[in-house]
DNA sequence: CTGTTAGCGCCTTCAT
DNA sequence: ATGAAGGCGCTAACAG
């Protein structure tokens, strides 16, 4: 059995709140009585058990997350933001997984109420409205994470997609490009974070009255990928000169599906992707696209929570657009030359 | 402020100890006081305090996991399986990143113990002996999962690397390959898991009688790969069919390499690799390669630590080696044909 | 079946 | 500067 702070007041021969001041630094004590203490402590290596102390203080530096699927890749990069700034404050990290299912994000939310956190962040793809019903009810902080929608502005974290969109098609027209598709995901495409990108596509081809060619598919499964195959030889047929596609992984399957065709990218067709994702590290050619910062993400999700907490006026802050950034590689050509 | 047990004594004018029955179904209630208090909890939308509970009952229902750095793709596989067995036995995931760094581990390692874990996991490249001692100093149940080193064999969950080479060697020669070269990463050698991928080429090469050709090399930086790419230029030369390389980075740098050379795979050369991590899925040519089941390592690692928690018999599955299984993709020719 | 009582380990007035 | 006492919310004998 661990020793208790009963065990170094009896060491020390002090009462248990001449410890507990030594401890917590809570108000003076004589150097003597300190100096006992401080050796009871280390003869009988105590610690305080913060379980008890969470009991009397009604508060656990606990924040509860939960994710989607904590196996995927951008879900742990933001856990990284997240985990840091938690750490910095002493605020440990309780986790767990939904895979998507509403009643277990439910069942979750209650789990981490009874554990006493206090805090939660969800981090998922579909918003789940009755989880928000529930905490606002319950009055615990929490922050939503949401990797398309942004229905509620005031619980979640704000990615600049649109003009980074701009920014990367204002790029591609000026390194000679004018005959421009864009791929976007179907499904998705209901999805705000999708939407802006497409907004962004929009916007620029207007300015600089180019035509629109907008590419839709319905994913990267084998079943979808013989529609969108016929798509991209129609728009290079069409004289289409560079791609501007909403993920890394539709660029990076368009690029294998040129490559099995004999053709090269960039010099046959210029293709971005977006999401810089760790495969596009390592694949070749190396993709051009739009880095997220996923860590900014978590860590500012984090400091959100943290002043709800805290109690803090957020409302200063309440719109966070992170930062994106777009990565020059390999994949676009320059035609001006 | 949330309710207490007493609010829901009071409501159901019972007394708390009868509350503590019908929340806990421990002992016979009458079903008109069970109505009754089930109403008020109802109406008080009580839930118990876990916390409280946890302090009177000695045990937290957490356990503490501290990992190199979440972010990465195989800790978060790993940490799936961690969270799903936990969750199935009512434990909850407190998650903490040590970014490598063995003081940090140490100082994590005391504030879950202040936080009453009931067992701590520990995912990381380099063993930390000082960690492991203090672990078992304090009698915390624990186990080390560890990518390369397997010298706490009580400890750690096993991989069954050797094996799992030999028969990917045997899969090569069975495609007709004589010339086999293994590509190893130089910096990893002296730990076990590339030992026994080692071991495993030798043993085959050996039983066969063919002639060994190691190629070793510091990394997958830029400055490396000069060096490599000239051992590949010879290997080539001297007429090796097949590349069986000890990790997926390897053969995909490999083949990146040879693409610009020109050459193609497995037309030219036939390349293995060794992970199966998530870029090989999306990889073309899709890659032969060894997957491992991350999420049974984390799986088992929790089922174990959970019994150590129960003080149930470990000593019979002390040993736990872990499935691998090959996947055949497209990058082994049959030279047979 | 039910209520009373005594803690779990700690913090915090309140006296001294 | 220090100790005694009460209580955080709950469980577990114990005694009816």
């Amino acid at each position: 059995m661990a020793s208790t702070i009963k065990d170094v007041a009896k060491m020390a021969d002090v009462s248990i709140s001449t410890v507990s001041r030594v401890i917590n630094d809570s108000k003076p004590v004589s150097p003597e009585a300190r100096r006992r203490v401080l050796h009871a402590i280390e003869v009988l290596n105590y610690t305080p058990n913060e379980v008890a102390r969470s009991l009397v203080k009604r508060k656990s530096y606990l924040i509860g997350v939960i994710v989607d699927d904590i196996g995927t890749s951008y879900v742990s990069k933001i856990l990284r933001g997240v985990e840091e700034v938690g750490r910095m404050y002493n605020y440990d990290i309780l986790l767990a997984c939904s895979y998507g299912n509403p009643k277990a994000e439910l069942n979750l939310a209650k789990v981490f109420m009874q554990k006493q956190v206090g805090g939660i962040i969800v981090i998922s793809t579909k918003l789940n409205q009755k989880l928000l019903y529930k905490l606002e009810e319950y009055k615990l902080p929490h922050i939503n994470i949401n990797k398309f929608y942004d229905i509620e502005e005031n619980l979640t974290v704000r990615i600049g997609y649109e003009s980074i969109s701009c920014e990367m098609l204002n790029y591609l027209i000026e390194m000679g490009h004018r005959n421009i598709a864009a791929m976007i995901m179907q499904k998705d495409i209901d999805r705000t974070e999708e939407r802006y990108k497409l907004k962004g596509y929009q916007k620029i081809m207007a300015e600089n009255d180019l035509k629109e060619n907008i590419i839709y598919t319905m994913g990267t499964e084998e079943k979808d990928l013989k529609e969108v195959h016929k798509k991209i030889d129609q728009a290079i047929e069409d004289g289409v000169t560079a791609l501007f596609c909403s993920q890394d992984e539709l660029a990076i399957h368009t690029i294998n599906y040129l490559s099995d065709k004999g053709l090269k990218v960039p010099q046959d067709l210029s293709v971005t992707g977006f999401g810089g994702t760790d495969l596009t590290e390592i694949y070749r050619p190396k993709l051009t696209t739009v880095r997220i910062s996923y860590y900014e993400i978590g860590a500012v999700a984090m400091r959100r929570t943290l002043k709800l907490i805290e109690k803090e006026d957020t409302s200063k802050d309440e719109r966070v657009v992170l930062p994106l950034s777009i990565i020059k590689r390999d994949t676009v050509k320059d035609l001006r030359k």
